[in-house]
DNA sequence: CAGTTGATTCGACATCCATCGAAGCAGGAG
DNA sequence: CTCCTGCTTCGATGGATGTCGAATCAACTG
């Protein structure tokens, strides 16, 4: 059985385009429309994907560019190749990165839809 | 020795207010200003604190007010006052919110500036 | 003063997480 | 086919993190 086949392929319904838009928690910011329980349970893991100093500058490095070689996002770091990896594969699942093989190489780029969605959940219009 | 007296003293030098404006970080977007080694350091943790679903809602609870009790937070959660205590920290240490002690009872509100930098931080404007 | 209530801090514990090195997979080049 | 390189996955490990319960502190009340 292949453990490697599920690499590209969990663009897994990005915890933030499987929230529900009338929720209102991705368009209306925080304070507005206070984050249920469900909500931040989906919600927290993408903030803690840019928790990490190390994930936070990969994902200001890919968003930089139209897209990415992992060769080239390796090099920035003093990390094993491993650990790279791993912390793209955390970018991926949060749905904040997605990435496509082309022959050798591994391209990644940002969810601008993802990123937007947290910015505006960010964008806090003060109440009272 | 007083191990109390940190409370509320803590304003911590907001993480995001020490990062100097001129490093454009806070006020450009991810993709525009590539974030440093440096600024990812003091960054991360803002987001880490975010990265809890407990710590999220608390802040959208107290974002959606001019200002909280605890004893208004406490109840919300199927915590003990004392996790409830320590999710507050990390909350201030990151500057996220800030509080004030009036008689008994202590009082949270949020940072404005600092959501509002993470906001603008994450609000891509596409490359190329 | 002693007693009560609200909130924080401490100590302990189980779990999670970042990291490495090694092993495995994918896709070319010879 | 056999190498070789790029990337991912696995297994192990030290350190961080969320939680509770108990102890402590702060402020008010009687």
């Amino acid at each position: 059985m292949s453990f490697y086949f599920g690499m590209c392929q969990d663009r897994a319904m990005s915890i933030l385009e499987s929230v529900p838009r009338e929720q209102a928690v991705t368009c209306c910011g925080l304070a507005t429309s206070p984050v249920t329980q469900a909500d931040a349970v989906r919600l927290a893991p993408v903030f803690k994907a840019l928790g990490d100093p190390v994930r936070l500058r990969m994902v200001s490095m890919i968003a930089a560019q139209p897209e990415l070689c992992v060769c080239e996002i390796t090099p920035a770091f003093d990390l094993s190749s491993g650990t790279i990896s791993h912390h793209l594969k955390l970018l991926r699942e949060a749905g904040l990165v997605d990435c496509e093989r082309r022959g050798t190489f591994v391209y990644y780029w940002v969810n601008p839809e993802a990123l937007g969605a947290l910015s505006t959940l960010l964008a806090v219009t003060e109440p009272a």
